[in-house]
DNA sequence: TCGAGTACCGGATCGTTGATCCGGTCACTC
DNA sequence: GAGTGACCGGATCAACGATCCGGTACTCGA
């Protein structure tokens, strides 16, 4: 290359520079057309037009990839205005939550570790705070806050599950292993299990469950 | 070697003869004792005092080894008797499997595939009777069982997320991390997170809501 | 009694992975 | 125009899941 002009810039060579954001956001690019068995540090950096031993650069270790991406998906979540009715605000975050989830149903494999980015925390902020408003504190406001996560991540993993990619083979498979063993599992042979808008409905009678309780104790110590 | 007493018998080799069943019980100590991330097929086998390749005579695959140990550790789940106060019977049932999977953290990170061993459905099935017993039917009864499995699920998760092996550690930085960020997390710092007898005292307290809302649902069809 | 079949085992090997070493290349400064 | 530091990647390492293919010992029928 005699010119200048004819000769690419360094950081042109793949086009944008390299940068961390870049690499996470083509991760979850990467994990949503594949999942997170196919993502690899090689595959990863093949996308980017790079070479792999170029995003330890960026980034310490594959598993800094994963909870970067997973931290990223929740800045899809919208966070309500706040200061509304409270039970509506909580409605709103949750089923948010469980849509992010959703749309990137490998991040349900991934929750097993610790949430502690700055998307998720503002989200967990909100939560705390909604519930602070309509009057709890101290150990018993953690505690419904992490009842209710828990029911989000919990509905997120068994619904992701199920509606994996394979999702009509597996679930006639199990349907027929439970029939064939109705003699055993006589109640949960004759319930179907669920389709298609079914599971919403039935995150929502959960999240009903949850709110009649939580308003009841409400109640209670509002009374005391 | 001349003689046959002084010849091992193929089949005491290594102890006694390999099964399946030896095989997953191994599985579930190395589990214990290292966590998901130290099995493989080669330690294993090691431990087992045989080849590698040898354990995929018995087995198809290492997801297959995962799902079998999975399964396995539900037998500790004890089933009630049944028969009783339906809300103490769901009580009794979820705690334990609740801590079945706390005596095994590692269970928490694969609960993202299909549980439909023997041990998990048995228990399954024992949920699903308990609500019909209780007034419930249809999709809502399936609903109803699901709300209570997601909660004890994620549950299970955010608990053993927290109380991983380096504890303390994790703890502590994470609440550094909050407290030098209290201007933008102002609730999330000022509430500590939970330890000890609090995470099950959070547990009981989600599992109020759940049963609270479960029993008013239940007066409100059964008045009609 | 013996020979064929079958259940079971493992050394060697293949392709792939996460990670690291060490030597480049370019833009920019003084 | 020499040097500094940000950024990149070929070559390489140990470890992994899985498979091939050739063994070994027990079993059962004739």
């Amino acid at each position: 290359m005699q010119n200048v002009w004819f000769r690419a810039t360094a950081t042109q060579r793949g086009a944008p520079p390299l940068s961390r954001d870049r690499i996470v956001a083509e991760a979850v690019a990467l994990l949503d057309e594949e999942g997170v068995g196919r993502l690899t540090m090689r595959r990863l950096a093949e996308r980017l037009g790079t070479g792999s031993t170029t995003l330890y650069w960026h980034v310490k270790t594959k598993d800094d990839v994963l909870d970067l991406a997973l931290d990223t998906i929740f800045d899809e979540v919208r966070v309500p205005a706040g200061g509304g009715d409270w039970q509506e605000d909580v409605r709103a975050l949750l089923r948010g939550w469980l849509q992010a989830l959703l749309n990137h149903p490998w991040s349900t494999t991934l929750l097993s570790r610790p949430l502690m980015g700055p998307n998720v925390l503002t989200r967990s902020e909100f939560l705390h705070a909604t519930l602070a408003a309509a009057g709890f504190a101290g150990q018993r406001l953690t505690g419904t806050a992490y009842a209710l996560s828990n029911y989000v991540i919990g509905s997120a993993m068994m619904q992701a599950t199920w509606q994996a990619g394979d999702e009509e083979e597996v679930r006639e498979a199990a349907k027929r292993h439970l029939h064939a063993q109705r003699d055993r599992y006589p109640t949960l042979a004759t319930h179907d299990p669920l389709v298609g808008d079914e599971w919403k409905d039935a995150f929502e009678l959960g999240l009903d469950y949850l709110l009649t309780g939580i308003q009841s104790q409400l109640a209670v110590f509002k009374g005391a």
